[in-house]
DNA sequence: CACCTTTATGAATGAAATTCATTTCTGGAA
DNA sequence: TTCCAGAAATGAATTTCATTCATAAAGGTG
């Protein structure tokens, strides 16, 4: 399909057909056009016009196909406030970009979260970008790996949050077993005004309206921040006292 | 194995031998002594002495499954706290509970992020507990069920945490190009002490000590609530000033 | 009693990842 | 140059699951 459809013989080629980069730039490729589900290997060997068994010169897993994914979609995400702003706004521009990528990419959630950011590049590049923000601006070293933790646990599980769906917390015809509960679910949509419209510089594309979702992640992520800002001013306070 | 070993023939049984029920509790003994990894159809149905095929007249996919296991597992999650505790102390030690769950049970947050919750009565017996220990503190009913999943995103991302292996954040090789987010990787261990010994009351069993994940979850919760504190403070503020 | 439904069995089916034997080419050492 | 180990393809298994299908036996309802 994408390179040249003269079949191939057996037996090694003149010039190599697959290279890491290449494997990873088409699974990209399939991803965004048919999505995680027609991420296989058949699809992914057809794709680069090759056979299955070809990635595996390449690669030792499906799984790291997905590593490599997950390297390059990191480089989605906004770093960009930290080099201007102060620390809790950057924080908060990077949680919902962060948050944004991964809504499109569930899949690498259960990747991202476990693998050693050891081979990863962009994704170590990103860390640094956040580390040195905080560390600029006054958080002690200690804290700066949990902070930012925080942050990823509370964005991983809202990128999940916004994938399920609207009615999520219907509760059908139990609604009698939780009264409370039910009442709350049918008044939740109550604070939808509250939440910023997802970019007003760099979309024309979808000026989509928030969905309760979003509106709980702006109310974790706000809520998480002015902790944090607690805590700094808490560190500080001692420190000042010594 | 677990019930009568005589071979059955063809046929319908005289008295049934599968039950949704039934199901689900093989599902679970099986989980907890062999792992999600071992959860397949065959292995389950084993288990229960009935070929694989048998069970698909009791649940429609293996996803069904899940769904059994994840109302049974969260029955595990302790809310005892909202009864008796302020609804600050009591969301504190759900969400630690509700984490310790799904650190066991990581297969399952895919299921439950993302599940209705209209089938699973004790999951919603759960969220009543929550929403009626809020709204009696003193929460708006708009604020309740964003004040939930914002907690639960947290649970559910530290979760994963708890489970990575502990050297995820050592940058290898790579430490060249990320020196500050190295340093503070380093110094990362540095908390260690401020966190709350797991279980005082009722474990006799594992006195574990608090690992990084541990630290960085007690960070985020922390903070979240400290944040929750503060908004809530500010809504009664406004609204006494109507 | 006739007949549809329920709930088993055991034998396919199908989708994936992965492995294996084989082929062909490359690049470095003798 | 020649030779050979190793790299990189192919296509044909293999494996492991979930799921479906045809069939059989029992239950319950008219």
């Amino acid at each position: 399909m994408s390179q040249d459809d003269r079949a191939r013989g057996r037996g090694r080629p003149l010039s190599p057909v697959l290279t890491q980069r290449k494997i990873a730039s088409a699974a990209v490729t399939l991803i965004q056009s048919r999505g995680y589900r027609a991420l296989t290997m058949s699809a992914l060997a057809e794709q680069l016009g090759v056979s299955a068994s070809a990635l595996y010169n390449h690669v030792g897993s499906k799984r790291d196909i997905m590593i490599l994914v997950q390297d390059r979609v990191n480089q989605d995400i906004d770093c960009s406030a930290f080099k201007s702003e102060p620390w809790d706004v950057a924080l908060d521009q990077w949680a919902r970009s962060y948050r944004d990528v991964y809504t499109r990419n569930i899949p690498l959630i259960a990747v991202m979260a476990v693998l050693p950011v050891a081979n990863s590049p962009h994704t170590l590049r990103m860390y640094e970008k956040v580390a040195t923000g905080l560390t600029r601006a006054g958080w002690p070293e200690s804290w700066v790996v949990n902070t930012i933790v925080a942050v990823e646990s509370l964005v991983f599980g809202s990128a999940y949050d916004a994938v399920a769906p609207e009615n999520i917390f219907d509760p059908g015809e139990l609604s009698d077993i939780a009264p409370v509960f039910s009442a709350a679910v049918a008044h939740r949509d109550l604070l939808l005004d509250s939440v910023p419209s997802d970019d007003a510089a760099d979309a024309p594309e979808a000026p989509r309206a928030p969905s309760p979702a979003d509106v709980a992640f702006d109310v974790g992520l706000r809520s998480l921040l002015a902790g944090f800002r607690l805590a700094l001013e808490a560190l500080h306070d001692r420190a000042g006292a010594d």
